[in-house]
DNA sequence: GTGGGCTTGTGAATGATTTCACAAGTTACA
DNA sequence: TGTAACTTGTGAAATCATTCACAAGCCCAC
């Protein structure tokens, strides 16, 4: 298959979103001018979007809400269960662990690990906090895929690399830090001091522009 | 000013992080390839980015770390205090609001709000919660101008609405909730859901390419 | 002060993404 | 069956972002 841009791949789980919200609302079928407007885009950029993956409009009418949904569901793999560990249960670690959303959408937490004596034993959304020595030993039993990464920084690189070893393909990292994925592995960051940044870039230069 | 991409303000961002790294590990010069060595980029990258902006750097020995840094921070708004509300004061707004990282960077939380009794008059990080209802009528005397938004999907359009009354005009959205911004006002989106989402699809597409 | 070695700054080229524009297909309805 | 009103799917064009490539400038050693 072609490359996907990721700014497709992004937009496709928008309209994830939106079609969901439309069948809470009843409806059959969508346009993809109804779903640029649910989004800030534009109907030829749905359409694009689409036709990438396929064509599965009707001319004149427009898409099935269920059919497209499924089908997006399906690029993004989402018709699959994914099992998921938390590394850090500190504070957002464990709000990770506590938010339903994830669970809604098929990531499963099997394992939440720290460091703290503090943290070990403690138990987030009826998970056991686990010691961060039995990630490896673990890992043949909860079989990890997905790793969310709430650790300090400088435990960041170290950590990922351990999870790679423990047959973990995805990681997900919270720590504003640049870090190397080996081979195989994607990791994506969710920087919010980074986004704020952004913000106040654009609040400091709104009048210029 | 000729209008700047998102992502060269994004990769700004970064290289303000490696420069203050540089610094602390006692460098007074960096080059256009360090830097570019650092982040995941090309030394080309970074100067094109950086000539928006005027040009910095001397021939031959590449960038001052603090002059550098200084310029970057200005560039970004960073020079200055920014004051900052929380709406929500739930597990990721507690997160936030006792999170340093915000507060070493000059954002500033002036106030945190929440609609349930049961979070209303704690203290977090020595700021008590109040009732959402006085949102706008703090607003003459704490003069926030930033918004981290946590609260559910379905409450966000509405506070985004107040807050913009409010005379808030960048806002930090933590909600899955698509969002129209009133006019004047920037909203960004933090969306772990989608992240993760996009990461499923990397792992599930990642033999084909 | 001269020359060798580095590194910047930037037009031009390339590559990627978005938007345009329209033929072709579908529905609704008389 | 005919036609009016829509909407998709997609090449082509336009726009936007990155990479190339190199002249120009500076440092330093001698
Ligand atoms: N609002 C926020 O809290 C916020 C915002 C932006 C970024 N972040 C980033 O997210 C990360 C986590 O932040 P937090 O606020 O939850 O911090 P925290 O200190 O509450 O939690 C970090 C946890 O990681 C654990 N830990 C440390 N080393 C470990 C190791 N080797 N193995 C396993 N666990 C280990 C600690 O014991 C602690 O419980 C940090 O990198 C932080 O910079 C946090
Ligand atoms: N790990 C996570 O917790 C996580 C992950 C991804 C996204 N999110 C999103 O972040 C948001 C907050 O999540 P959370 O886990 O902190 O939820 P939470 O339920 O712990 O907190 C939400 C808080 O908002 C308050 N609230 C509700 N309506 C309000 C109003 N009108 N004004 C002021 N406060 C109001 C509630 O009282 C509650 O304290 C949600 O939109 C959620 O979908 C959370």
């Amino acid at each position: 298959m072609k490359h996907i841009a990721e700014s497709t791949v992004r937009r496709l789980s928008l309209y994830l979103r939106f079609l969901e919200q439309s069948r809470r609302e009843g409806k059959d079928t969508i346009s993809s001018g109804d779903l640029a407007g649910l989004g800030g885009t534009t109907s030829a950029q749905v359409r694009k979007d689409l036709s990438f993956f396929g064509s599965f409009g009707t001319r004149g009418l427009g898409y099935s809400v269920s059919a497209l949904s499924r089908r997006i569901r399906e690029i993004l793999g989402l018709e699959r269960e994914w099992r998921v560990v938390i590394i850090g249960a500190g504070k957002i670690g464990a709000a990770l662990a506590q938010y339903r959303g994830f669970a809604d959408r098929g990531y499963r937490i099997v394992g939440i690990y720290d460091v703290a004596p503090a943290r070990i034993g403690v138990s987030l959304d009826g998970i056991t906090v686990r010691d961060q020595k039995e990630l490896e030993g673990d890992a043949a039993r909860l079989k990890p895929e997905i790793a969310l990464l709430a650790v300090p920084p400088t435990a960041a690189q170290t950590l990922v690399e351990r999870a790679a070893k423990a047959g973990i393909r995805g990681i997900l990292n919270f720590a504003p830090a640049q870090i190397h994925a080996p081979a195989g592995v994607e990791v994506r960051h969710v920087d919010m001091a980074l986004e704020l940044e952004i913000l106040s870039y654009a609040l400091t230069n709104a009048r210029k522009k």
